[in-house]
DNA sequence: CAAGATTGAGTCGTCAATCTTT
DNA sequence: AAAGATTGACGACTCAATCTTG
């Protein structure tokens, strides 16, 4: 890209429908079933297979003191629980509840129309093909 | 764009992506001079002009409260200060000290070149008018 | 010592309630 | 009553320090 200034306004572009779109999608769950957006995207992962603390922490982006905070507090509400780590004495394998699983069974519909209905639907083919090559160049030039 | 999944993985990596170049951003301000990422949108709207508390949240798109703790902050800090706004004996017109002009003078040039080397250098021009679109295109879908 | 994870204290964000001026 | 803005209480995040097992 040319000018340092386009490039700072699409960079507050993008940051600026992020954070808006974020917004939406949070009060969308926390309405329809009472967990947060961080919630869910746990219970998503989880869904998917039983996780390392760090693990989790990795494939979500969050920080690992931060996501340990959360997990707490999912785990005082009954969405998750910690099991011992089959051949590793250090930390837990977090595994979600029955109450977890059936939270996130009732959100995922929703968020996804959700999703689709802010974001996706304005998103042409060949957008969403620029948008997977700028994400992964900047991934590919980050530190893992 | 066609199937949902597809949307939602591009929406988690638009996601993940936005999460580690804030992270970067914030964290380069930080060393530099001692801001925060939040400090520092604060303080490059206010070196345009002098604002309004809900004009600035509008721009920014901070959530009011959120913005007038943070302004509190930054009076403590003396980065900012509240005036009148003139004629109208409502609420204030924030305004930059001279320690906040300086500050977000030292702090630019840092955070345009970490903008340029974390995002812009990896959007050709052909992307950054696709990012562009849909940016606009959800913006317009968006309320006001 | 490195890897996996937690903790504590301080800072910041959220939501609803409130206050003043228009 | 609406617009402009603040407050307070509580919840969540951050950073560095710590603890345990590999």
């Amino acid at each position: 890209m040319p000018s340092t200034d386009e490039g700072l306004a699409l960079w507050r572009q993008v940051q600026l429908m992020h954070w808006q779109l974020s917004y939406l999608l949070h009060r969308g769950l926390v309405e329809d079933v009472g967990i947060s957006y961080q919630d869910f995207i746990v219970l998503s992962e989880l869904s998917v297979q039983a996780r390392r603390v760090l693990d989790l922490a990795r494939v979500l982006g969050l920080e690992k003191s931060r996501l340990s905070h959360h997990l707490n507090r999912m785990a005082e509400r009954g969405l998750i629980t910690k099991q011992p780590a089959p051949g590793d004495r250090r930390g837990a394998l977090i595994v979600t509840t029955t109450a977890g699983r059936r939270l996130h069974r009732r959100a995922l519909p929703g968020h996804l129309e959700r999703v689709h209905r802010t974001f996706t639907d304005h998103v042409t083919n060949a957008e969403a093909k620029a948008i997977r090559s700028v994400t992964s160049k900047i991934r590919a030039s980050l530190p893992p």
